[in-house]
RNA sequence: CGCGGGAUAGAGCAGUUGGCAGCUCGCCAGGCCCAUAACCUGGAGGUCGCCGGUUCGAGUCCGGCUCCCGCAACCA
């Protein structure tokens, strides 16, 4: 049985999740969902960083003093948030925890012992934007190139480094010989750039003095460990990495990080040379032949603008997800992202196109085709399924072979994670056919509402030719929309437990009075 | 030489390895009546930002150019 150990970032507490987290996260589920339906054995991990000078911010602006409340706090409304929109996660990481405690230490200990981490006194310029310092190099006029507005502050002081840059050329040599390592390709290219370019060792503390969040480094408390070295270290702390090393074995390397394609750096450079560094000193990190056990993709998606405007907390267009489900259902708006933009693609998302998307792909293309083929045969079959006998291929809207077809394109996409593609492949069939848009088509083209006086055998094949179908759709769509697969197939009578061959439908089954599957929006 | 995204029908977008330009909405005309005023058909509407090149053939590859968007802070 294959494994499947998919991640999300672990998000900052500062605030609570809005659709651009959400995004992630939906994407995540998905996957993983997809790979249980499939029978892997799956892990899918999210949770949140709570190590980070951020939060002390936020939670200084809202006026509390007691930090660990106020990470308890937020934590628990992240958590919440994706339990109340049916995100099934495995697991849900926080940095506090000390399951992350023992991680963090064992791995800094494993690249200590490695000789690569050292100590120097640090002087130079250190970007509050990018939580992290500048060399001269990577100056513009004296000021940080990403936050040009802001002044970098000179800082002396000791800080222990990791040398990053003695990983350089294994890198690169990870990124030719694994096409897929980073995707898509564009990432590819700029991230092969950037380790040329300006990858070079990380200051990986702070003096404790400096900072009030943070874990401390390993015997001396004088320093804590910069935020983003412990946060990667979430997805090893997950699989039981430091506490338990049976499942660790069992589940790292991760097969899938997805990320957003600002932390692009963070997971394709300074990740897998930390994992370099560490595995030489930890059996763990080591697959049998010896060699580092690195993540084997790392996936970046694209940004949404909000009604063409960037996100923007201030502008007040951050969405919270919870608030569109009244409205929508979250199954819908599960379905517009991933639907309306190409995965790794920037995209737009407007309020107007999710009602167009909902309205044609959901309510009336795929709502309004199960519901019109449940009620004609409950009107014509006595509220059965018809029987299935059928005969002449006209009167057959799918079969075996046609529905591997459908299966075959979304499988291709789901592995490309071209969610877009995936469902696109649903709705408008592959070589023109078998999409949910020519199964409306054929009930215009055979009319079994006039057939069924004169023919109900014929009338009964297309029926149940069309049921089938659904059926079968219902449970590709599962991943993406669980909750309305769940109600489709309860519709036609059947359990969750039904399965993907040809055929599962059984004539004669008792079909309820069909319920609306998307409700009209109003206004 | 700071980084990245984009320019395709009125609007919003797809176009994976180069092979007669597609989708949704909107507009016009028609059909149907099983169904959520839903469904189906036909039509109008594009010099695929500009200029060169490679090719039998380029939206798709190569070179150059123009314009637009994001990169203070919050922020995937």
């Amino acid at each position: 049985m294959k494994k499947f150990f998919v991640t999300t970032p672990i998000y900052y507490v500062n605030d609570k999740p809005h659709v651009g987290s959400t995004y992630t996260t939906v994407a995540a589920d998905v996957l993983a969902r997809y790979h249980r339906s499939r029978g892997d054995r799956t892990l899918f991990s999210t949770g949140v960083d709570e190590n980070s000078q951020k939060n002390v911010q936020a939670m200084e602006k809202s006026g509390e003093t007691d930090l660990q409340a106020y990470l308890d706090r937020m934590s628990d409304t992240w958590k919440t948030t994706w339990e109340e929109l049916g995100i099934v996660f495995d697991t849900f990481v926080r940095t506090t925890e000390p399951r992350h405690l023992a991680a963090v230490s064992r791995f800094w200990n494993a690249v200590k012992q490695s000789g690569d981490i050292y100590e120097s006194v640090y002087e130079g310029l250190y970007c509050v934007g990018c939580e992290g310092f500048k060399t001269e190099t990577e100056t513009v006029d004296g000021k940080c190139p990403l936050h040009p507005n802001s002044e970098l502050s000179p800082v002396k002081e000791k800080n222990y480094f990791f040398r990053a840059s003695a990983y350089r050329e294994a890198l690169l040599n990870h990124l030719d010989e694994n096409s897929q390592f980073v995707q898509p390709e564009s990432r590819r290219n700029e991230i092969r750039n950037y380790i040329t370019e300006h990858f070079t060792d990380f200051s990986i503390s702070r003096e404790a003095k400096q900072v009030s969040a943070g874990i401390p480094v390993p015997e001396d408390s004088n320093q804590r460990i910069y935020v983003w070295f412990d946060a990667l270290i979430n997805y090893l702390t997950v699989t039981g990495y430091g506490t338990d090393d049976k499942m660790c074995a069992e589940w790292w390397p991760a097969d899938i990080h997805l990320i957003g394609k600002d932390i692009l750096k963070f997971h394709c450079a300074l990740w897998p040379a930390m994992l370099m560094s560490a595995a030489k000193n930890d059996p763990l990190l080591r697959d049998e032949n010896g060699n580092p056990k690195l993540p084997t993709r790392v996936f970046a998606h694209g940004y949404f603008t909000i009604n063409g405007q960037k996100i923007s907390k201030s502008l007040g267009n951050a969405i919270d997800p919870r608030a569109l489900v009244p409205t929508y259902g979250f199954d819908a708006v599960r379905y517009f992202m991933l639907r309306e933009i190409p995965f790794g693609e920037d995209g737009d998302f407007s309020e107007s196109r999710l009602t167009e998307r909902y309205t044609h792909d959901l309510a009336n293309t795929l709502g309004n085709l199960l519901q019109r083929t449940i009620a004609m045969s409950r009107k014509y079959f006595d509220g059965k399924v018809p029987p299935s006998f059928s005969h002449e291929a006209k009167y057959t809207f799918a079969d075996e072979a046609g529905i591997r077809a459908i299966r075959n394109a979304v499988d291709t996409n789901m592995e490309a994670c071209r969610f877009d593609l995936a469902l696109e492949a649903i709705w408008s069939g592959v070589d023109g056919a078998h999409g949910l848009l020519h199964a409306n088509k054929f009930i215009e083209d055979t009319q079994p509402f006039k057939l069924q006086k004169t023919d109900p055998t014929a009338t009964g094949a297309i029926l149940y030719s069309i049921l089938e179908y659904l059926r079968i759709i219902s449970l590709l769509l599962a991943p993406f929309m669980p909750d309305v697969s769940e109600r489709m197939l309860k519709q036609l009578g059947q359990n969750t437990d039904s399965n993907l061959s040809w055929g599962g439908l059984k004539p004669g089954t008792e079909l309820p009075e069909p319920v609306v599957l998307f409700k009209m929006l109003n206004n």
